[in-house]
DNA sequence: TTGTAAGCGTTATCAC
DNA sequence: GTGATAACGCTTACAA
């Protein structure tokens, strides 16, 4: 292999490298004639630079990109985290370093982590998963003015100046459930909607796409009861059980929390596992047992791996690439059905050996 | 930013930087003691090699990675070429180079391409859409044998010795397509299937997986029909028409070829739209009015972009990070819908305006 | 306008 | 065993 580089280019143009410099990057102090007549041979050569000469020269400071989440132990984040940090790690070769800095849960501490962080000013970029995005709005807006790029993940803070949301429209959510639901039933079917709370923009826009869909799917179909469990075991469970009792002809039952595995004991309890056609959101091995005896029919997730990958790619791309962050890229979400649960990572282990799927 | 390379090591260890390195690298030629030594400051100090520095020095060989996939204009092939050069140009900074040497259609000239690759010798990794895996058995267990990683993609290529395999597994689509509309549909429903040709396994597989699963989730559910358009438009219509007509209790029809528009022609002659639900595969501008009516239910896609990506990253990761191939990478199909056809780029720009989605 | 030379941090090749 | 010193290909002062 040959080698030719600035060096060569000179030599065949009977100038120096310094000369040749200045035409491949366009400076000035160089007449157009031998710019031009440089170019050329570069060109004819088909000059590639050495970018890893390139980045030793000009000693390009690393980028370091924040990561703020919830540390909780629930799987979701945990994806989240995972995605993002295997994406870094591929591109550590080219100066990207992360700063871990979970908080405790979702919400708590995070306006003091963040400002810390963004504070402390020796970031390029801030992931994080806001809990309380109004409440950040302020220090979001202090970082975007600071020269940080703020990416949402999970959820959005649009109140705020952040770069970029990667997530998976909740709305898009209930509508595909609504969708579903909606193909699965007969006309006139009654159904009702199982949510965390309703305070929670992702909640409520699950609910509200649900809402909105189902009866356009189904003939006269109608949302009889919205179920808020408050994110509590106890809540859920009565108040399903209670919904389940009290509704004799209810054929369906979209429970968009992660706090599910109440509603189904509900059901259990009724009797009613396989009867009142439930599709759920997300997905973890507790509830394999209930797509295998029939009571889920699907669940539609919100890929926290693919979310945390995403992010983390977007804002490398943007410093090492120039790429424009988009003002937000939204994940198509996953749809798990028996059929395809043994592709998803959060279940497979747990599906290990057992047979009959 | 404090500078630590080897110099700082050597400094703070009172030696040159050559017994730095040697310690560094476990090489011969330095006593136990010094390397403790060395080993210590430099684990004391963080040491992280600069890697622009030794890709300079060491001056590793650029990683040519071929991609052998049909040109055709059909959008699949495009979106699976896009999601591999997008891949590999955010990695060309470490030396990963492309060679796109395309066949004119798929099957078509491919064994002399991928021959003349493989023999030329200068590539590391071949990707490559096999339309005739096969024939392609003996020159990629060559490529193989002579330190060429081949990664199928698209389709397999399982008698040969290729690395890895990227796809949306075709059981699994038809399976989802077997589940949706088993549940879509009300117990003892018949349905059809269409499809390319029987021939090629993706399609077997489709055909396979809906055919089993179907009757599972249908109680009494029956596939009267398999139709086979061997990819022609004329066919495809007359037959289907053929089925239609004669097939009074249709309820369902699985199309499991990207060859669809003539199917859902004949069911709007039939006056059949909506009346028989259809489950469709991949997805594309054309198709867009058939959902709008009510057409198509779902459509289970490939989603090509992606499985480039995937490709493309896990050849790029091999190399740079030593990561060992898995044996497939089966991605999880996406389920397109009226409520989150908006999400697939492959549709999105025909639906720029249009109202009521 | 052009040329020269000194780095960037690592690896490799000598000589001691 | 160890220490100098020369690449690697590019950028960038500074000198001409």
């Amino acid at each position: 292999m040959k080698k030719n580089g600035v060096r060569e280019i000179a030599r065949l143009a009977n100038v120096s490298i310094g000369t040749v410099d200045r035409a491949l990057h366009g400076r000035r102090g160089i007449s157009d004639s031998t710019r031009d007549r440089i170019l050329a041979i570069a060109e004819n050569l088909g000059y590639k630079p050495n970018l890893a000469a390139r980045a030793l020269s000009v000693q390009e400071r690393a980028v370091r990109i924040a990561i703020c989440i919830p540390r909780e132990i629930h799987f979701y984040f945990d994806q989240l985290r995972q995605g993002m940090l295997a994406e870094a790690r591929s591109f550590e070769h080219l100066g990207i370093e992360t700063v871990y800095r979970p908080t405790p849960r979702l919400g708590i501490d995070e306006l003091a982590t963040v400002t810390e962080l963004v504070r402390k000013g020796d970031i390029n970029a801030l992931i994080i998963a806001p809990g309380n995005p109004e409440s950040l709005s302020s220090v979001i807006d202090e970082a975007e003015k600071g020269g940080i790029r703020v990416v949402c993940v999970d959820t959005d803070a649009p109140q705020s100046s952040r770069s970029t949301v990667v997530c998976v429209d909740g709305a898009v959510s209930g509508m595909l459930a609504g969708e579903l639901l909606g193909r699965f039933l007969e006309p006139g079917a009654c159904v009702a909607v199982a949510t965390g709370m309703l305070a929670a923009e992702d909640h409520r826009k699950k609910v509200d796409g649900f809402c909105r869909t189902f009866p356009q799917v189904c003939p006269n179909g109608r949302v009889v009861e919205v179920i808020e469990d408050k994110e509590d075991h106890d809540i859920a469970f009565e108040k399903s059980f209670g919904v389940f009792t009290r509704c004799k002809d209810l054929k369906g039952i979209y429970v968009s929390t992660g706090n599910c595995l109440p509603v189904f004991r509900a059901l259990n309890v009724c009797g009613l596992a396989g009867k009142i056609k439930v599709v759920a959101t997300e997905l973890f091995a507790e509830m394999l047992p209930y797509f295998k005896n029939g009571t889920i029919f699907a669940s539609i997730t919100g890929r926290a791996r693919a979310q945390g990958q995403v992010a983390m790619r977007l804002a490398i791309d943007y410093f090492l690439h120039g790429n424009p962050l988009p003002p937000r890229h939204l994940l198509v979400p996953h749809i798990a059905m028996r059929s395809n649960l043994h592709l998803f990572p959060e279940v497979r282990s747990s599906m290990m050996g057992v047979r009959n799927w």
